[in-house]
DNA sequence: GCCAACGTTGGC
DNA sequence: GCCAACGTTGGC
């Protein structure tokens, strides 16, 4: 078990999306450290706190569950897509996606300005790795994460 | 394997 | 929209 961070830009998919639709695929990542994270470190039934990125108030907003094992990213394949990798075949898959089961939107959502301002939360990766966008939490920060959202936890 | 050029992310 | 940070590409 361990505890993750996603990113999402809420123009493209919001935690209001993944809401109505119950579950997502967290296609298009392209990043190796990312990739090798959703391949090999992530399990079905991790914790994943939702992040809004590149908005006004970029800030943690909710939480879902990772669904099953990573798969390949099927956008990869697909001639003409953003995701569209030339070097990519279904025989050897260059990125991976995993699937995840909405839990809850919280109902006070941690901006990054109040993460920043708290010591105890400073030295995520949120801040010291800003660019990544599947990252690692740890319990603790999870933890107190949860509480300053009101999360209800009751899943 | 180095490193310059380039592209992307993401806060502001 | 700007720009700093930093990951990726590709020539050598």
């Amino acid at each position: 078990m361990a505890y993750w961070l996603f990113k999402t830009e809420p123009d493209t998919y919001s935690i209001d999306d993944l809401a109505a639709d119950g579950t997502g695929s967290w296609d298009g990542v392209r990043n190796y450290q990312a990739r090798n994270r959703l391949r090999d470190e992530i399990s079905a039934g991790d914790p994943v706190l939702i992040y809004h990125s590149s908005c006004a108030e970029p800030a943690v907003v909710g939480l879902a569950r990772v669904s099953g094992e990573a798969q390949p990213d099927p956008t990869q394949f697909v001639t003409g897509s953003d995701g569209f990798d030339p070097r990519a075949s279904t025989d050897a898959p260059r990125w991976y996606q995993v699937e995840l089961t909405f839990l809850e939107k919280f109902p006070r959502p941690l901006s990054l300005k109040t993460i920043k301002q708290n010591p105890d939360l400073a030295d995520m990766e949120l801040v010291t790795r800003s660019r990544l966008s599947i990252q690692k939490v740890t319990r603790q920060h999870f933890m107190a994460m949860c509480q300053q959202c009101g999360a209800r936890l009751h899943h």
